[in-house]
DNA sequence: CCTACCGATCGGTAGG
DNA sequence: CCTACCGATCGGTAGG
């Protein structure tokens, strides 16, 4: 414990390690996020930070919630008053996109989830499992869409909601690649022009 | 050097190492590829792992040479008898999707080059150039062959190569996903059915 | 190819 | 929140 802080400043403090670590994680992944480095950019003692999480996996599964808290609000909050079906869809995939591209702030080293679930997804144990029920949990979301698009009569009756989500997923790994591996100027470009393959052209305005 | 063993069994013991690493590598990463576990795993010293390289950096060179050969192997040479164009690039794509379901015997831990290139993205150095190199090298090859299939009639002329290339390569890190996040049964259909969407759907034999 | 090391860093603990 | 540790493991070297 603290005694020379109160519980506000522990808080506050332990916001600053998440932040820190969704940085070195989205470089290095959650494995390379080493107490001792954490420590060193945050000038603090190494059993202080572990302090705040007991054991490294905690440390990682807190820095995996704290990621997921940033990309609700950078991709789903953005999309919420859009109306449900295509239109939200859109926006969804849109806020998603721009993530990918502006995010480096929060993810310098470009998409946190792609990084750390491709890290685990040979791994057993809870990071991984708690991946794979965030990825779950958006391509449900993801795919609610589609259908309430489908049933709108927006997207083609025959379309397959699961198998348009596997596309989209697809979409922004590739995105990933384009602008981490090779920073190519034409990465969001090209993610729209798929993504206008997938949903249909944009319309600048509603048309009657 | 070895005065105990000929060049030839140094030699094979060095494809044994290499071998091994690809295998922990394309579960743990290229970083997670420690000398001390691939030493324990051969049931040899360290210094005798690595030897054969000089330094870790060296040997997960070397395990990317030899991932890219087995890739090579499993992927590219199936399909160079095929007719260049859209039957080829059928077949080649064909392959990559069997290789991503049935090269676990090489690569246990999914494909290889996704946990590779993502781990690697946001850092620089020899292994990161190494990565980006391959993945340019094939991103031409199956650009070229959309270009002949285009040539000859097979896929619309305004296709952008570019663009079916960028959506090859998401479909192909979907699926690994797939297999590996959320071992889905049905992957490999999914991931069909987007290669159909792409390159037209498959003749069973050539029609005039 | 081995044994026997090296300093650095890992995650984690004791005690204040 | 700190200092001062712990054993284990990291990449790498010397010398045979």
């Amino acid at each position: 414990m603290s005694p020379r802080h109160s519980a506000a400043e522990a808080r506050r403090t332990r916001e600053r390690i998440v932040e820190r670590g969704m940085a070195l994680a989205s470089c290095d992944g959650l494995e390379g996020l080493t107490i001792g480095r954490l420590a060193a950019d945050l000038k603090m003692s190494k059993a202080g930070v572990l302090g705040h999480f007991g054991t490294k996996e905690a440390l990682q599964l807190a820095t995996l919630s704290g990621a997921a808290a940033a990309f609700s609000r950078l991709v789903w909050e953005p999309a919420a008053d859009a109306e449900p079906g295509l239109p939200r869809l859109r926006a969804v995939c849109d806020a998603w996109i721009a993530y990918m591209d502006t995010a480096r702030d929060v993810f310098p080293g470009g998409c946190f989830f792609t990084t750390a679930s491709v890290e685990f997804d040979a791994r057993s144990g809870p990071v991984r499992e708690s991946l794979a029920r965030m990825h779950r949990a958006w391509r449900r979301r993801l795919a609610a869409e589609v259908r309430t698009a489908v049933a709108a009569g927006d997207l083609p009756a025959d379309s397959d909601p699961e198998q348009v989500v596997f596309e989209l997923v697809g979409l922004f790994m590739a995105l990933n690649q384009e602008i981490q591996l090779f920073a190519a100027p034409d990465a969001v470009d090209r993610a729209r022009r798929t993504l206008d393959r997938l949903l249909g052209p944009r319309r600048e305005s509603p048309v009657p």
